[in-house]
DNA sequence: GGATTTAAATACCGATCGGTATGATTTTCC
DNA sequence: GGAAAATCATACCGATCGGTATTTAAATCC
């Protein structure tokens, strides 16, 4: 075991209570004392495992991309069932995660996008490399699919790539504003249309 | 004129730059010396002219929506041009709103919902209140586009309403994320293949 | 068991927050 | 010109902000 006073909370537990909270409430909307109050840990003691407010903030972002982002794009990149099939899941996918279970929370990266615009620029950067990462997925899944014969030749992967990365912003405002699971679904359904199989 | 000492600033042209402010910067991120930097107002006549920072922003918020999103309401409502014109051209609006001039500050009402869900309660529903009307709108219009035989007899003008309501959502973020004219455009043109007609 | 190490807990720092009380200034009314 | 009225500018309020110094508690090493 090591050599001090044992942590009281798991730095990843707290982290994960961190991410929960900015995601809810945004940067400005949380404070440290809210942090503290939602991770378990002492003021100094979040300052020790994460440094800053904003560095805090850019772990938790970063967090929320590989841990709940990751296995969407993964999905996406990997899977060998029809592009439609493929697109559409991921979209239904976001819709779920868009819809919190008590309050609506929308995208924490599209959330970092519309609240960050006008902040540090790191963070700035931060949220919109991740956006970027999301849309640069589509394109190569876009691209396979093309040269796979399920897309027409004169399909454009990075219009398409660019539209459905912007549905999933839509996606996530709607949910932030509190939609509906089913007009989610009849969104989705309706985007689904402009994909040239679909 | 009026009785006692005439005002410095202009309250219209003091609201108009505070919707500047929170427009570009959010609730949370504006301070109210910020916006006595910003209008000309000392803090005093803030407070006198409009009340406290949670009604200025609101009233920000409505001069927003009746001042640039009014007309667009007005164009997609009332222009009997062919419907995919109508709606392109609302999109294209949106598209050129979004973009700053110097900095992108997306659209108020989006930004706003966005921020908002995890704030004040009369915020939110005001944020909420002006997105749904932009939907209500495209609903009314895309009854009157089938009825005149526009769209085909099957077309579901709720689903097409939230589909083109979210796109404009999308272009929102997607602005706010410093996206270019031209991928805004390319955008527009995929989202209106979703058109039956278009 | 005592020294050492690590973290928790508390109190505290200057700065800034939203909001207001206080006076000086500039106008009209009479 | 002087009283009344309205807005200006300034200073100030308690609370909270992000961030840190200090002390106390709990573990290991020797």
């Amino acid at each position: 075991m090591a050599r001090g006073r044992p942590r009281k909370t798991d730095p990843k537990l707290a982290l994960e209570a961190a991410m929960q909270l900015f995601w809810e409430k945004g940067y400005e909307g949380t404070s440290m004392n809210d942090l503290v109050a939602a991770t378990g840990m002492a003021k100094p003691g979040l300052y020790a495992t994460f440094g800053d407010k904003e560095a805090l903030y850019g772990k938790a972002l970063s967090h929320y991309f590989h841990e709940l982002g990751a296995p969407l794009i993964e999905d996406l990149t990997c899977s060998e069932e029809p592009i439609e099939v493929v697109v559409r899941r991921f979209l239904e996918k976001v819709a779920e995660g868009v819809i919190g279970k008590h309050c609506p929370k929308g995208c924490f990266v599209a959330n970092s996008v519309v609240e960050s615009s006008s902040g540090s620029t790191g963070l700035q950067e931060m949220a919109r490399d991740f956006d970027a990462k999301r849309r640069a997925v589509f394109v190569r899944r876009f691209k396979k699919a093309k040269a796979a014969g399920e897309l027409p030749a004169e399909a454009d992967e990075k219009a398409l790539a660019e539209f459905y990365a912007g549905q999933a912003l839509a996606l996530a405002v709607m949910g932030r504003a509190g939609a509906s699971r089913k007009s989610l679904q009849r969104f989705i359904d309706t985007a689904m249309t402009v994909l040239p199989s679909g």
